[in-house]
This record gives C-alpha cells, sequence and structure tokens, in this order.
DNA sequence: GTTATGGGTTTAGTCGTTTT
DNA sequence: AAAACGACTAAACCCATAAC
C-alpha cells in the first residue's frame, strides 16, 4: 500500500492521488517510469521523482520516522503492512478522569506476547521506555484520544512515530461505535470472565484490587487487557484490508 | 440520561496556485 | 483565462469515561 501512496509527495493529495490511480499510475515504480504524467508538470515530476526515491530508499532500511512525518496521522494505517513485524499492540486501563487519570494498567502486545505493566509492581517509565524500544507503530482503539496523550503525561516516554488508531479507521468503514461494539460486528468473542465488561468495571476492578488487596479482582482487570489488546491484532487486520479495498477501489 | 473533558477527525467553505 | 486542485480554517462532531 505505501508503494501506492503518493500523498507523502509535496502538493499532493487525495483527490490528486486518486487521480494518478485512475489514469493508471498505481505504483511509485509506474510514476518514474512514465515519461510525463497528466496534470504534473515536468520540473515538478523531476522533483517528484526524486522524493519518490528517497521514499524507496527510505522504505528499504524501514525507516518508520520517514513516513510518519510525510504522512497524516489519519493515514498511518496505510504503512501496517510494511511494519507488521515491529508494530505493538497498546492498551491502557486508568482510575478515570475525575481521579486524576492515573495510568493503573499497561497492556503491550507484539503479535507473540502479552505483557501488563502493573501501577505499584513493574508500571516505570524505564520498564515502559524499554518496551516500546525500536517499535515502529503503535496500534490503539482511541489512543489518539486517550492512551498516548495520558501516558506521554504521566511517563513523558518516547512512543512509536506511526499510530493506526482503529477508532477513526473503524469509522471511515461506516462501523460506528465502541471497541467492544465493533468487535462484535466482526465477530469476536469475550471469555466467560470479562464478557460484559466494560471500561468503567475496570475502574472498579481496580479499586476493589486496592482497598481489599483482592488478587482476583487485579486478575480479572488483567484478563480483560490481555483481551483488549490481543483483538486489537485482529481488528487490525480485518481494518487495514477493507481500508485498503475502500481506499484503492482494488485495481 | 445528561454533562464535562481533552484529544482527535471530518466537513464545508474560501483562497491561492498550478496546469493546460 | 478557466479549470482543477491543495492548503487552510472553523465549526461540527466523535470517543471513553465518570460524576451527577
Amino acid at each position: 500500500m505505501i508503494e501506492r501512496t503518493f500523498i507523502l509527495l509535496d502538493g499532493i493529495g487525495d483527490r490528486m492521488e486518486r487521480t494518478l490511480w485512475d489514469s493508471g499510475i498505481t505504483t511509485w515504480g509506474d510514476f518514474m517510469g512514465a515519461s510525463s504524467v497528466p496534470r504534473i508538470s515536468s520540473q515538478r515530476k523531476l522533483r517528484y521523482d526524486k522524493d519518490l526515491l528517497k521514499a524507496s530508499a527510505n522504505l528499504s532500511v524501514r525507516n518508520g520516522d520517514f513516513f510518519a512525518h510525510r504522512l497524516p496521522g489519519n493515514e498511518h494505517w496505510r504503512l501496517f503492512e510494511t511494519f507488521r513485524d515491529d508494530v505493538v499492540y497498546l492498551d491502557i486501563e486508568t482510575t478515570g478522569h475525575f481521579a486524576g487519570n492515573a495510568t493503573t494498567v499497561v497492556g503491550l502486545y507484539d503479535g507473540a506476547t502479552f505483557k501488563a505493566f502493573v501501577r505499584g509492581k513493574d508500571l516505570t517509565r524505564e520498564a515502559l521506555a524499554s518496551a516500546l524500544d525500536g517499535k515502529k507503530m503503535v496500534v490503539t482503539f482511541f489512543g489518539r484520544g486517550f492512551d498516548i496523550p495520558v501516558l506521554l503525561h504521566e511517563f513523558d516516554i518516547p512512543v512509536p512515530p506511526l499510530h493506526f488508531d482503529l477508532c477513526f479507521a473503524a469509522k471511515r468503514l461506516n462501523m460506528h461505535g465502541g471497541l467492544k461494539v465493533i468487535e462484535r460486528e466482526l465477530g469476536i468473542c469475550r471469555s466467560d470472565d470479562t464478557q460484559g465488561l466494560s471500561g468503567a468495571d475496570a475502574v472498579r476492578l481496580w479499586y476493589r484490587y486496592k482497598r481489599h488487596e483482592d488478587e482476583s479482582a487485579l486478575s480479572t482487570l488483567l484478563q480483560y487487557n490481555k483481551e483488549d489488546v490481543v483483538n486489537l491484532e485482529y481488528l487490525a487486520s480485518k481494518i487495514f484490508e477493507s481500508l485498503k479495498t475502500k481506499v484503492t477501489g482494488s485495481f
């Protein structure tokens, strides 16, 4: 998908990109190989050829920062397949807005293993930073509005440059509603222990664990968080494929 | 059910630039 | 000169969450 992307060129927006695709120029190679391109002067084409060459070089060394800066946040999804091996799925639980919104649990999943960091145990700036180190893309549900700002405010850690927020991506596919609703739409089932639990319940579970040192409440909370995070992977690949088809019209 | 919060996106409209 | 287009802006809107 990234090699079909032209909106990273300065002066090319989504409409011009569509025009290029429609005229048969569907990849960077097509563009650079064409002797001339409709609606683009030869002078500009020269500049774009250089830019695309630079993009190719950055793609081959897998430089996530390069693309993060050249694409608007709502188009970061285009790099999901490219950086799939360096993705981290992330979901946090907190004490809630009016209790200062302190992070209680940070759940991370890299596609193979799940790791939860718990406040008062192993949730530290250093542990988080090292777990996120080297990741090129973070996948969240509404993380742009919630998880990432909260984490930055509390821990000031470096986060991966690319961010695939499934909430806004799903909306582009006319899938409205929160994470649980969308999970159900895609046929994902929750375990018996966490069936029907919501974010508000996560707050309650935390307080139950804290007040009574109730380890079973914590373990339910961690299970809930784990399912949230692990399900993001399936959601992401589904949403990526649908978005790709929708945007390109699957030429 | 309503409201507040803080982050973000989308949409519609306007304006300036590029291409033919 | 006209058409097509991107950039910019502001307003509307969405989400998770909890207090009321």
